[in-house]
RNA sequence: CUACAAACCCGAGCUAUCGUUCCGAUUUUAUCGGGAAGGAAAGUCCGGACAGCGCAGAGCAACCCACCGGUUAAUAGCCGGCUUCCCGGUUUUAACCGGGAAAGAGAAAGUGCCACAGAAAAUAACUACCCACGAUGAAAAUCGGGGGAAAAGGUGAAAAUGUGGGGUAAAAGCUCACGGUCCUGAUUGGUAACAAACGGGAUGGGUAAACCUUGGGUGCUGUAAUGCCACAUAUAGGAUCCUCUGAGGGCUGCUCGCCCAAUUCCGCUUCAUGCGGGAAGGGUCCAGGGUAGGCAGCAAGAUCGUGCCAGUAAUGGCAUGGCCAGAUAAAUGAUAGUUUAGAAACAGAAUCCGGCUUAUGAGGUUUGUAGUUUU
RNA sequence: GCGAAAGUAGCUCAUUUGGUAGAGCACGACCUUGCCAAGGUCGGGGUGGCCGGUUCGAGCCCGGUCUUUCGCU
């Protein structure tokens, strides 16, 4: 329980491929203004989850923007994680997800943190059934 | 003192907890120590470094630059000066002082354009003026076509070098004097642009951010360049062209010129050679398959701080000290407290530098304008 | 990272050597019809994305800036 609250290279993902897989092919659940889509993995793979986060360009022209919120989408997966960690332990599963922020203004810690549990129960269930 | 505007400076620090990335050490995969965005990292508007393409030929085209000198690796940047124009002040028209702006070669090589108005917008005769001729008439005068003439004429952004004298039928740089503008010769000062005064000539509207002319300059492509290693595959399918009488490719967009480029066997024929076929090789297109990893490039440099010296300055030289992001789905963050007058603006490196332009909260400095108060 | 194009009426687009900006659809009024649609007549609506410059005069020429779109790798 030492790695609890980290989150290095290993547990990114970032694999081109993998990321091309999980876009064309995985399935999404969403807690607004957050969408995660996920992806259950083969079972030699190194860490429990591998993920990565997003934010459209479209939405934020400025670089400093997205950066921000990657930042916080980041940080708020780094805090809560072991919910999905756990949930995906009892049920010896492995697998890739991705969060994409979809709303249109900058959101601060505290909503991003409040709401961040409740989507990662929502993703461990739903990878569970798959 | 207040408000506004412009330019410049600055672009938070500390503590705790939890994290990210790079480097180093210890050790063997976790600890410890250290570094971690900007003044614009932005726009990509200029200029270079570096790399590859034949270390890159000629002409044309295209593009860029345009007062002079300096600075620099280089520039369209910067610094200093000249000229012209604008604003303000002093004062006697003009000159001087202060501030600002200039895409500032050529309109006297040529072409085009100049709406409306106006006689006319560049070879200026419509009205009025003058002359002689013809017709009518007693005459004054009127009419007609012809010539002279830019001194007068409502317009217009712009109307043919200004004032005065002479001159004439009436007039005119037609001529003279004093000026304006331009070209040119020699003199003096200045590196030069140019300035001063002198001689000769000219008197030609504007527009070159219209075409253009003159002078000068530019090879093209960009670090996803480029070099190396590893892994994988199809001793791979089809069509077509070619192998020195050469497919095709390259050198700059075009032309010229130049360079690179893959060969042998068999049969028939023959002086040379030509024809047909096979194999191998090279190119183009179609269809399909694989990989999407690593290292270098890549961060010690036209580098930064401080001091001295040279120069009006931009800038340069010397000494001394420092090492200051380096990722690859891409780090540099979050929370709480605290300091402070305030922590709130614009904004995120991706090969690296020099400039330009644009964005920018609070605070500070300087300048200008306006108002108030005191003298 | 590198490069290109566009911005004009509510919408889709014109506007050539620079001289008062137009079309179609839409909108409003009237005519027509028992009513509506279609049709006909008339009308309103634009600081030409924004700022500056050249010119007597800029949608057009030049510079800057903003936004949108596209391409290459």
């Amino acid at each position: 329980m030492s790695a609890t609250y980290s989150y290095n290279t290993t547990e990114k993902l970032k694999s081109r491929k993998l990321l091309d897989q999980l876009f064309t092919k995985g399935r999404s659940v969403s807690v607004f203004p957050v969408k995660a889509f996920y992806m259950p993995l083969l079972s030699d793979a190194e860490v429990i989850v591998q993920a990565g986060v997003g934010v459209s360009a479209r939405n934020f022209t400025k670089a400093v923007h997205r950066n921000r919120i990657k930042r916080l989408l980041r940080e708020t997966y780094r805090l809560n994680k072991a919910i999905l960690q756990e949930g995906l332990q009892a049920d010896q599963k492995k697998a890739a997800v991705f969060f994409l922020y979809i709303g249109k203004e900058i959101p601060d810690f505290v909503t991003l943190n409040e709401l961040m549990p409740s989507l990662l129960n929502k993703l461990a269930i739903a990878i569970a059934k798959a």
